[in-house]
DNA sequence: TGGATTCTCTACCATGTCAATAGAGATTTA
DNA sequence: TAAATCTCTATTGACATGGTAGAGAATCCA
């Protein structure tokens, strides 16, 4: 039920580009750098969110990386389906990339029944948190004091 | 977010397996051939149950395998933490297989911030449901007409 | 114009996981 | 003892993952 690697740095990049929302760019650099992600890596990352149309590049000199739509507009959801594939945890329940399985009896499937249920409350927030809210919430956090332990009063 | 094959089939194999609870075992061949898994794989799979304390097994002849506990004490969430680890997307919010991600504080992480969300809702219902909920739900579902689409009035 | 800086595209690679197959052995029953 | 079953370990091929590398194209600025 993992996310994988690629699609972790995917979002923590589009954090950033939300972040500097009012800037011309931002360099691969920058948020390599700002977010420990290896640089070439992060390249080609940034190119899949390029072609998936969250992002937008510049080249040249003052060139950098934005993102193609307002923070409000873009869903994790958007980004994860476009670096992932599905949300759903088997493919049979999945509404973007189904794909049948081998159970005898796919519409009497009580795996899949529970499976339903998890995908939907995945979707649910997946699809409901947007860049904006990423933002709002990395700024939020950055309010409270630092506590490696969970707080508590 | 995906779960593998190898899980898929624990279920199903453990469904199987609470269906019959009243046998004194199950063979794997019989498991093998309702479900439509590889028999070999499948034999791993069970070997796995095993280990992780969710089945017993008989040799010989007579041989075959059942639940160790009533099918009331088996939840979906245990099984698969046993074959596949951590229900969480990000290991950073994992409860029982966490590691430190590589963001620079992940105290004030947004990403994981939303992920913890992601974890607890599908946590909520893979350590709720059951191998005997399964089992309800897959008599209940055995009694609707077959409907190759979505059941509606 | 030229060089510095940046993204772009393609290829490559090492490692690991997944899904499955296989063989030989141990156990149990009839 | 024969047949049926589980057990254990090894192996395989395909693919994904995470990352590195090099050459090229675009852009800016001096």
């Amino acid at each position: 039920m993992k996310l994988s690697l690629r699609g972790e740095y995917a979002l923590r990049a589009l954090l950033v580009l939300g972040l500097n929302y009012d800037q011309p760019v931002v360099r691969i650099q920058t948020i390599s750098q700002q977010q420990n992600i290896p640089k070439r890596f992060l390249e080609q990352i940034l190119n899949d969110l390029k072609s998936a149309g969250v992002v937008q590049s510049k080249r040249g000199a003052t060139g950098g990386y934005r993102l193609a739509r307002r923070p409000e507009e873009i869903t994790l959801a958007t980004a994860v389906r476009h670096l992932e594939g599905a949300l759903a945890p088997v493919s049979c329940v999945s509404q973007y990339f189904y794909e049948k399985c081998s159970c005898p009896d796919e519409s009497r499937c009580a795996i899949r029944n529970v499976m339903k249920e998890v995908r939907e409350a995945t979707a649910r927030i997946m699809e409901r948190v947007t860049v904006a809210d990423l933002c709002e919430r990395s700024r939020r956090l950055q309010l409270e004091p630092h506590n490696p332990f969970d707080f508590s009063i």
